[in-house]
DNA sequence: CAGTTAAAATGAGCTAAACTCAGTATACGA
DNA sequence: TCGTATACTGAGTTTAGCTCATTTTAACTG
């Protein structure tokens, strides 16, 4: 290999493989996996069939392509939506606000997520990426004595993600617009009892935890900082 | 129309059909929608290719026959589960068991649901029958009183759901087997605070909100405090 | 500024799989 | 046993994903 590489001008073809995605974006959602054609696409995009192919190895590549990249730009902007020194809940709150308007607003693109995973595959390298903002958040409550050390965050993840999907699938079944009720009526359940989920796994009775384990918190607080 | 209609032995074609399902439902667990082909199911069903589509109008409509069926027997199953003169909280936590493994157990099945539904289309219908039974126990945890009458049963469906459709996912690709922790976490969350969530859903605040925000603004005045 | 050449792009053609339909087999009533 | 409506068949059609021999483009060079 040459130092100086013959060809390729980076910009340039940065700008072409990004049309095309933008082009596939668009077929995709309108007319979802199946119902795109390729040949749709390069029309789109104004370049031939087989260029399409330069770029991506198949029309699965492709999708995982336009997939990846709306993926990386929900984490920017929910890293972007998140007020760095808010309290925890709000921190949720936000991103919870912030994912539910996005999934609504881009519900096609969500769809096609699930066609971007064949078969049992792992799931996307940016979706795992993404997920890691709401562990972030999470550890950050911990680290603060916010939550018990034995809050299960990976279980915790699950909920908030899992309830926010199925709910914006039900209202996009309903037709209706954003809810706010729902994050905040998620959010009342997963702080409010995020240490009866914590007693839960530790074996414990659920009920009241909250309670003494905030009050053993602050004593613990106030016996350190006494100690200081 | 004679009244009697020439053919058709009712069992016999029943059978066929079922025999089809079989087939499809082995072949389209095993290589996915798009890797399953027609021909392969028509040889596994012993019939020849033409005939499949006689009984399904196209691959897609086979699709939803299987996926159909499989919450058909699901809903079937998950009311034998539940016994009746249970508590509203032992009967979520029946259901709850019963979900996860099954969707544990049959991964892929329930995997094939989302390419059941092409694009934006409505919900199967035996989807919807399934979920009422959530429903109905929620219903009459609220008639007895378990419950206020504000309990936003809907979004908290939601949250069942939609929570053990994702842990099953984390299960499964973290290669674990069932784990009851996730129902028994689920539930201290849901029954722990619906209440919590009928108030937010009524704008008041959280339940217990005045002694555990007192408390909760004075650990976060010690945590600053003891911070700098 | 023309010539050189490797990379980029093209689109006609290949292939495979979903789907059709004219023809054949089957089972039941008469 | 015969007639016929229905069930079934599988070779052939169509369509869309993908390939690759050829052409075009754009940087480097003397």
């Amino acid at each position: 290999m040459p130092a100086t590489p013959r060809h390729t001008s980076r910009a340039r073809i940065e700008a072409k493989e990004s049309s095309i995605l933008d082009a596939a974006e668009a077929i995709f959602a309108k007319a979802g996996f199946d119902g795109a054609k390729v040949s749709d696409i390069a029309r789109a995009a104004s370049v031939a069939e087989g260029t399409v192919y330069l770029y991506y190895k198949n029309k699965q590549d492709l999708l995982a392509g336009v997939v990846g990249r709306f993926w990386t730009q929900l984490t920017l902007g929910a890293e972007a939506a998140i007020e760095p020194d808010a309290t925890t809940r709000e921190q949720l709150e936000q991103l919870g606000r912030y994912h539910l308007n996005s999934i609504l607003d881009q519900f096609e693109v969500v769809s096609l997520t699930y066609r971007a995973r064949p078969q049992q595959e792992q799931d996307l390298d940016q979706v795992r990426e993404y997920v890691r903002v709401f562990d972030r958040i999470m550890q950050r409550g911990v680290d603060r004595d916010e939550f018990t050390k034995h809050t299960p965050i990976g279980q915790l993840r699950d909920v908030f993600f899992g309830t926010l999907e199925f709910s914006a699938r039900t209202l996009k079944l309903r037709e209706r617009p954003y809810d706010h009720s729902v994050v905040t009526n998620l959010l009342a359940i997963m702080v409010g009892s995020s240490n009866a989920a914590a007693d839960a796994t530790k074996g414990k009775e659920p009920s009241n935890g909250d309670l003494m384990n905030t009050l053993k918190s602050i004593q613990k607080q106030l016996t350190t900082s006494s100690e200081s």
